[in-house]
DNA sequence: TCATTAATGTGTT
DNA sequence: AACACATTAATGA
């Protein structure tokens, strides 16, 4: 089955994971739930801790010096997210929120070491998944950089479409339940913005939107995107 | 149901 | 892009 919550390379690590690997880690790994809106991780937390997302969603974001957010990743069931010395999956400075009630094992690094060395395949498999999320992030950075605002949204469109659509008729239905803010703090725009380039997108027939629910025309936006 | 909050639409600067 | 304000949908007492 397509992994449906692949935005920004999603690390599913409990795919990796046999059933008994996976109930051995539930044993010995706090859990813990936190409500939709938690601040979960932010820069200066004292304990470095890896989090494992069992459930929910979750974004990673980093404020600019004006402070302005810019969310950097969604993550959805069996991503994982932290920072130590010895592994990050931000570049320092990243925030943690949840999107919605969310449930999470919390490891030690002193855990995760131990975890990834009894189980080499997720070595490699986090190796992969991080090597996909910052030629990712490359991508966008260019796209932030030279871009113009329909640019940057036409070019997010086709991300979440490919990570989070669903075959709906003529359109694929991004199944993300986004708002317009949501969406402005992943191109770097204002909800405003986004409001308004939505209706355009809307008026050429490149996308049908309504309240948290957009669908694209998938093949349409590539080919505006390429040209 | 009513009141409040959240999401969206739109015009002005 | 920022701001103010209107409209509409969702939430929940």
């Amino acid at each position: 089955m397509p992994d449906k919550l692949d935005y920004l390379a999603r690390i599913n690590l409990f795919r990796e994971l046999n059933p008994e690997e996976l109930r051995r880690l539930d044993q010995r790994t706090p859990m813990l739930t936190a409500r939709k809106g938690t601040i979960l991780m932010q820069p200066g937390d004292a304990t470095p801790v890896i989090y494992l997302l069992k459930k929910g969603r979750v974004r990673l974001f980093r404020v600019t010096p004006d402070g302005k957010e810019l969310t950097v990743a969604l993550l959805g069931d069996g991503n994982i997210f932290g920072e130590t010395d010895s592994f990050s999956t931000g570049s320092g400075g990243t925030y943690a929120q949840a999107l919605s009630d969310v449930l999470l094992c919390a490891l030690t690094s002193q855990d995760f070491q131990e975890l990834l060395l009894s189980k080499p395949a997720l070595s490699l498999r986090l190796v992969q998944a991080m090597s996909e999320r910052l030629r990712e992030t490359e991508e966008l950075l260019e796209t932030l950089a030279l871009g113009s605002v329909r640019q940057r949204l036409l070019y997010l469109l086709r991300k979440l479409g490919l990570a989070f659509g669903v075959a709906h008729g003529e359109y694929v239905r991004i199944d993300a339940d986004l708002t317009h803010e949501e969406l402005a703090h992943m191109i770097g725009s204002t909800r405003e913005t986004v409001t308004a380039q939505l209706s355009q997108l809307a008026s050429e027939g490149l996308v049908q939107t309504e309240r948290k629910q957009i669908r694209i025309r998938l093949s349409e936006i590539e080919e505006q995107i390429g040209s």
